[in-house]
DNA sequence: TGACACAAACCAACCAGTTGGTATGTTTTG
DNA sequence: CAAAACATACCAACTGGTTGGTTTGTGTCA
């Protein structure tokens, strides 16, 4: 954090405090002093703290877009096994990380601000739909190969891999419990392992 | 609301207000407005904000619990057809109604105040456990009859239930638009008819 | 020398919570 | 039975502190 230029300190921060206590509670005084930065830079930078919390959607999907690229699972030829190898990973993503550190940004923000700030709101639903569209091909390249007949829609099955995550990331926080987030996502890989095989089967 | 005491009308102005913005962006200032209720009347009954968000999660128990006790799918025969019956009432719960409407008072708590405020988030969580377990009786006795040997366990399938749910809101809410949710619900219905479906193939 | 990147002091609005007080019962006691 | 004592429910005004955001000044580098 020491070396990065102002901007991307005010970005990690961001990613930080918001995860941590969501965006409301989460102060540009809090802000600027976790990220070694006065006042006067935050707002040199940024207009208000809206538009940090906008363009730190986009810093979040850079970030974590290079953590599921480095991912083993890309390398796997059959694209049912990247898809199961991609529900095992969210799963290796939940060990030894606290809550803040491994729950979605733009999950927590986006339920926090739907209603009162449009900006962030349409924000955090670009960022989440991007990182779906990437489940959406593999998932879309594993049907093709394995269940060319299925009724079920491949981008409404890779919302539905967000949904499960989102939703498991709300139980896990309510109980303080990373491990009952790694639960839920266990469920999520079964489904889609029945999803395939009754496929096949027919 | 008219009619009903100062101690109700504040937590139903909580569940209104908290839901739409959530729990920090709620003053006391808005919730005595919206409650018709002064200030000093709110510190009377309760001894702080965090007081009120604390009791009004058992206020949303008894309010929802009343609402799935009247439901259809109590009547049914078959426990399968009961749990069902429950996930298309949760599908039926979304129809004509806006986020902040349809969307969980808990589940909007629990993921803004779970690391900053212990009381709410175990609040919360004791809240989802009590519908949770409904729901488990409904799985268990369902397992029972039809898929004796499954080897997944009916509380933690309880569990994604909910979670589902709740990933389901966080979705719909990014995208501002409440037929998402109903979409990952159809999933949910799937997901437990293959369940039921292999085991009992077998 | 002038644009950029910061820093420090500051501001009005708002926040949760407190104050001292009133109105309306209910319970105790001479 | 009535007066005194107490309890409950409420209210308007206020407090210390925090909020997002502004203003004004300074160092630096092309």
């Amino acid at each position: 954090m020491e070396q990065m230029g102002t901007r991307d300190r005010l970005f990690m921060a961001a990613l930080s405090l918001v995860r941590r206590q969501g965006y409301d509670a989460t102060s540009v005084d809090e802000l600027c002093r976790l990220a070694e930065v006065t006042k006067g830079a935050f707002f040199h930078h940024f207009t208000s703290k809206e538009q940090l919390a906008v363009q730190a959607t986009a810093f979040w999907t850079t970030f974590t877009s290079q953590i599921f690229e480095q991912a083993e699972y890309h390398t796997f030829e059959d694209p049912l096994d990247q898809l199961i190898g991609y529900v095992e990973f969210r799963r290796q993503l939940l060990v030894g990380r606290s809550l803040a550190e491994c729950t979605c940004f733009l999950g927590t923000m986006a339920q926090e601000k739907y209603d009162s700030n449009p900006a962030i709101r349409e924000a955090c639903f670009v960022g989440i739909a991007i990182h779906a569209e990437t489940v959406r091909s593999i998932i879309a390249a594993a049907k093709a190969r394995h269940a060319p007949c299925a009724t079920w829609n491949e981008e409404s099955l890779a919302l539905y891999t967000q949904a499960v995550i989102q939703g498991a990331f709300v139980l896990a926080k309510a109980k303080n419990d990373v491990a009952l987030a790694d639960d839920m996502i266990v469920h999520l890989r079964r489904y889609i392992e029945l999803l395939f095989q009754y496929a096949k089967e027919d």
